[in-house]
RNA sequence: GGACGGUUAGCUCAGUUGGUUAGAGCAUCUCGCUUACACCGAGAGGGUCGCAGGUUCGAGUCCUGCACCGUCCACCA
């Protein structure tokens, strides 16, 4: 046991042991019949990534629970990997070939792009998981899977093959997201609506043949608002309520669009909104979803007057080649010209935003492949019926809900770097004719008669399949096949809110579609044991964002992202860790601020100091096992202190036990800094100082309980802070062998620990609660005392105690000269009569007098009497009204009634005491 | 337009099925380098629990309505 040094400093012995854990294989994870399984899935980071807080919070927790899970003995894993991420990775690395070598993917060539994607990921991809290292994160590194490895590839394309045979993929010329940057389709989850200020024009279509409108007046043309006038070119019709008064006579008719000037017909449709604009919308089915629905309702024709760049397209007629933001305005300009704008004023609406390119996307019209979402009914109702668990629970609302509206997912995108579509066309043949295209993993037998989709799937349906995909799905052989059949499903899923429609709810919908018994797949509702067996998790833990003191997103823009590397550095990542997870309300935002997380880096030097102070106290003793140091307590020598202190232990454990139970790790750390700071730290050890320095007998007993609390809480501790716990454990002699590690040893139960402490007869006495709480009041009332006359740290204060024979038995017994060390006081006398001049405070044990040299300030006192006298009036009062009331008396439980009727008597007891005080200063 | 959160001390947040005097950390003030820790110790001040009703012997906690802040969903051009 060598000695530790005065502060803690995290930075050598964080990095020595993670070096020591990763030698020794400490996170190895494997199947271990007769425990029980615990797999935690990370959410694969980007490969491109680099460290933020959200990852700090969100793998923190899972380092928690999966540590803790080893304590408990379960054959845990912890699966690290990371993501292909396709359009962020694609767009990074064509920007840096733009800017380095002037090329772009184009000129390249999807071969030779491809190659440089690669080298890019070899060099610098994963970069994040070092970080992860530096937290502290103990994954089981040598499972760490990339979504385009060999074997997860396959499994996607597998996923693709299986879903396509039963008929959920299809190939489609549908309305999509494009965007117009990234040059690629979106899923729905990838637009982000975003408000924008604009203008909305309102301008004249001329009618063909002028008429009357609905008053009989002349009417020469219609008025129509709009916020794209670029899209006018393709107009094909102008659409009206049917139940319209104002237009419903001129359906039929026609109106010139302005430009390229056409006849278009005047159409009826629901989808109108008499109350918006004019009630006279103009349908331009290229460029619109609605629109799109009308045009197909109406049979209308469909010009696409934008490139897939978001210039204007040929079939446009006019501002060919423009970009689509200088053709609004030019539009704009020539509907004035014309005579025909009636106004543009400014207009806030919500436009869709790329989530990735971060500019409006296109609706557009193209061919796309799609999933009909599996399995939809029984994801509702793995979550409705508590299979699949949300933490905090009001999370599910909203998975429900959105499972509630989906629509087909688009899949695939146009771009290099991803799964590409295991489609093949026969050359020259139509793509969109089932029989001319081949699907499979391997792809067709004679290739040369073949060509290959372009397109790659969107990255979330490659991670969708993670949780088992990692464990060698579909064709996983031996060891393999037993660690999916053992693992599967996983234990808890940790993640942000924003991607439970990304991930979280397609995760659960590919598990149940395609793992377990898939002979009983043709069942129309899948049995609930099935369906246990089929989900991806059981848990989901959802993390709130971390925003900025100011509560603003973080982002690279406003400069306010901490570095979390930075954050280790200065506070430990044991610190970060503790200070992170302290602050996070369940399922709120976080407002992140340094100064927040400073408790965990000073929890860190506590625990270090009361470790240290331990050493300095006295010999150690043989730590090696719990049975090793509860042969060194007798009952014989336990004081009311020792079995408060073991009660305390004994329920620490129970609220761990509890707040693992409830997935509440906020809660989780301040239990374990209640604890440690305020009950070992403040109360036991300064109570115990005084045994220290008694008899060795009584010294090696109360060292012996400190160990045991030591002990019990470094491996409560570990799961949060698993450097120092690991440090300490090893310096304090905790292995049973030289060598062995804290997170090896398993962790006792509540019950366990009860049971061991019974056994030798050191049970915890209830009644020592009550005795201590009396003893630490008694102090507490003394301190405040000396405080007010500025003794705060004057021990050789001494005190006149008047008080029944009763407490004084306590307060003159085996906790004297504990209570003596514990207020700060040479003596404590018991007097008959109250000494003069001697300020005077009630405690419970007795009216306390403080020995002043000279005259008191008979003012000051009358009004700190006078203070205390208001205080107790009034909880005398709401006590007497409260038990004078006979339906409280009647009603109420009687522990609640008890309750009251002692609170009363004390405070009453309390009141007349200070009220004679204060009558004697007169 | 729907739905879901939040509103408790100067700040950030706890507050279990309604039940004794509503808590913590930070910040502020006073005193202290007392033989683990100044990354510390002792003490103090600070809240009519967003507003208005209701249920109840009893409401921060349950019900109704409202206000404000935030988020998600929705094809108003």
């Amino acid at each position: 046991m060598s000695e530790l040094v005065k502060a803690y400093e995290s930075k050598d012995i964080e990095a020595r042991w993670y070096q020591t854990w990763l030698d020794r294989k400490a996170f190895a994870g494997r199947v271990e019949e007769g425990k029980q399984p615990f797999a935690i899935m990370i959410p694969p980071p980007n490969v491109t990534g680099m460290l933020h807080m959200g990852h700090i919070l969100n793998n923190t927790l899972q380092d928690i629970f999966i540590r803790r899970a080893r304590l408990e003995g379960k054959a845990a894993v912890w699966f690290p990997g990371t993501d292909h991420a396709g359009i962020a990775t694609q767009t990074m690395v064509e920007k840096k070939l733009r800017t380095e070598q002037g090329v772009s993917r184009r000129d390249l060539g999807r071969e030779k792009f491809l190659g440089h994607v690669w080298e890019w990921k070899e060099k610098h991809g994963g970069i994040i998981l070092n970080q992860l290292r530096q937290l502290g994160a103990s994954c089981d590194w040598d499972r760490t899977t990339f979504t385009l490895d060999e074997g997860y590839a396959k499994a996607v394309l597998t996923a693709f093959v299986k879903l396509h045979e039963r008929g959920l993929i299809y190939r489609g010329r549908r309305m999509v997201n494009w965007c117009p940057v990234s040059m690629t389709a979106l899923s729905d989850e990838e637009v982000i609506p975003t408000a924008q200020q604009g203008f909305l024009y309102r301008m004249r279509y001329e009618l063909c043949e002028p008429t009357v409108d609905h008053e009989g007046n002349p009417l020469t043309h219609l008025e129509i608002c709009t916020t794209r006038p670029e899209t006018i070119m393709g107009d094909t019709a102008v659409a009206v309520h049917p139940e319209d008064d104002r237009y419903r006579h001129l359906v039929g008719k026609t109106v010139y669009r302005p430009f390229p000037k056409a006849p278009i017909t005047i159409i009826a449709d629901d989808h109108v909104d008499r109350a918006f604009g004019t009630g006279v919308l103009k349908v331009t089915p290229a460029h619109d979803a609605a629109d799109f629905a009308i045009g197909q309702r109406h049979h209308l024709p469909v010009i696409d007057v934008l490139n897939a760049d978001g210039t204007i397209s040929a079939a446009a007629g006019m501002f060919v080649g423009m970009d689509r933001f200088a053709a609004r305005k030019a539009a704009s300009a020539e509907l004035d010209r014309l005579g025909q704008l009636i106004e543009a004023k400014p207009y806030e609406n919500n436009v869709g935003f790329s989530e990735r390119a971060k500019v409006p996307v296109e609706p557009r019209l193209s061919e796309q492949w799609f999933l009909k979402y599996p399995r939809v009914e029984e994801a509702k109702r793995v979550v409705s019926e508590g299979l699949v668990t949300f933490h905090p629970p009001h999370w599910s609302k909203i998975y429900l809900h959105w499972l509630g509206n989906i629509q087909d997912w688009c899949i695939s995108r146009q771009l290099w770097w991803g799964h590409r579509i295991p489609v093949w066309y026969r050359k020259g043949a139509d793509r969109n004719d089932p029989a001319n295209q081949h699907v499979s993993v391997d792809g067709p037998s004679d290739p040369q008669n073949w060509d290959q989709e372009e397109d790659v799937l969107d990255t979330w349906a490659s991670s969708w399949l993670w949780p088992f995909a990692c464990w060698g799905w579909p064709d996983a052989q031996g060891e393999a096949k037993r660690e999916l059949e053992f693992f599967y499903p996983t234990g808890v899923l940790v993640t942000g809110f924003d991607i439970i429609f990304f991930w979280v709810a397609r995760m659960i919908m590919a598990g149940l579609e395609l793992t377990g018994d898939q002979s009983v797949n043709s069942a129309a509702e899948l049995p609930i044991e099935e369906l246990r067996k089929r989900i991806p998790f059981k848990d989901v833990y959802i993390t709130g964002l971390i925003r900025d003191a100011l509560g603003r997103k973080m982002s690279k823009t406003l400069g306010n992202s901490p570095d979390p590397l930075d954050l280790i550095a200065k506070f430990g990542a044991d610190g970060l860790r503790f200070g992170i997870v302290n602050i996070a309300p369940s399922g709120q935002d976080i407002k992140f601020d340094e100064k927040r997380v400073e408790i965990g880096k000073h929890f860190c030097n506590k625990l270090w100091n009361a470790c240290r102070f331990r050493q300095m106290s006295g010999p150690a003793g043989d730590n090696r096992s719990p049975a090793a140091i509860l042969a060194r307590l007798s009952p014989a020598h336990l004081d009311a202190y020792d079995h408060w202190m073991l009660a305390r232990l004994v329920e620490l454990h129970r609220d761990a036990e509890k707040c693992f139970a409830e997935f509440d790790m906020p809660n989780y750390t301040n239990s374990l800094y209640q604890f440690f700071w305020n009950d070992f730290c403040a109360w036991y050890v300064e109570a115990a100082k005084s045994k220290v320095q008694a008899s060795p007998a009584q010294r090696d007993h109360c060292l012996a309980l400190q160990d045991l609390v030591l002990r019990q809480f470094l491996l409560l501790q570990h799961p949060v802070q698993p450097f120092i716990t690991e440090e300490l454990w090893e310096k304090l002699g905790y292995a049973a062998n030289f060598g062995d590690l804290l997170q090896q040893t398993r962790l006792e139960t509540a019950a366990e620990l009860t049971a061991s402490l019974a056994a030798l007869g050191l049970a915890p006495d209830p009644a020592a609660r009550a005795r201590v709480a009396a003893v630490n009041d008694f102090v507490t009332v003394a301190r405040t005392l000396k405080a007010q006359f500025n003794l705060g740290s004057k021990r050789d204060s001494i005190l006149s105690v008047t008080c029944d024979d009763a407490s004084w038995a306590i307060l003159s017994g085996d906790l004297a000269e504990t209570l003596r060390r514990l207020a700060g006081c040479s003596q404590v006398n018991r007097a008959a009569t109250q000494p003069d001049g001697a300020p005077a405070a009630v405690s419970p044990l007795g009216t306390i007098y403080l020995d002043l040299a000279g005259a008191i300030d008979t003012a000051a006192e009358k009004t700190r009497l006078t203070k205390e006298i208001e205080r107790l009036a009034k909880i005398v009062t709401a006590g007497e009204a409260k038990l004078s009331n006979e339906k409280f008396v009647a009603t109420a439980p009687a522990n609640i009634v008890e309750g009251a009727r002692a609170q009363l008597n004390e405070a009453k007891a309390k009141l007349d005491e200070n009220k004679r005080l204060l009558a004697g200063l007169s």
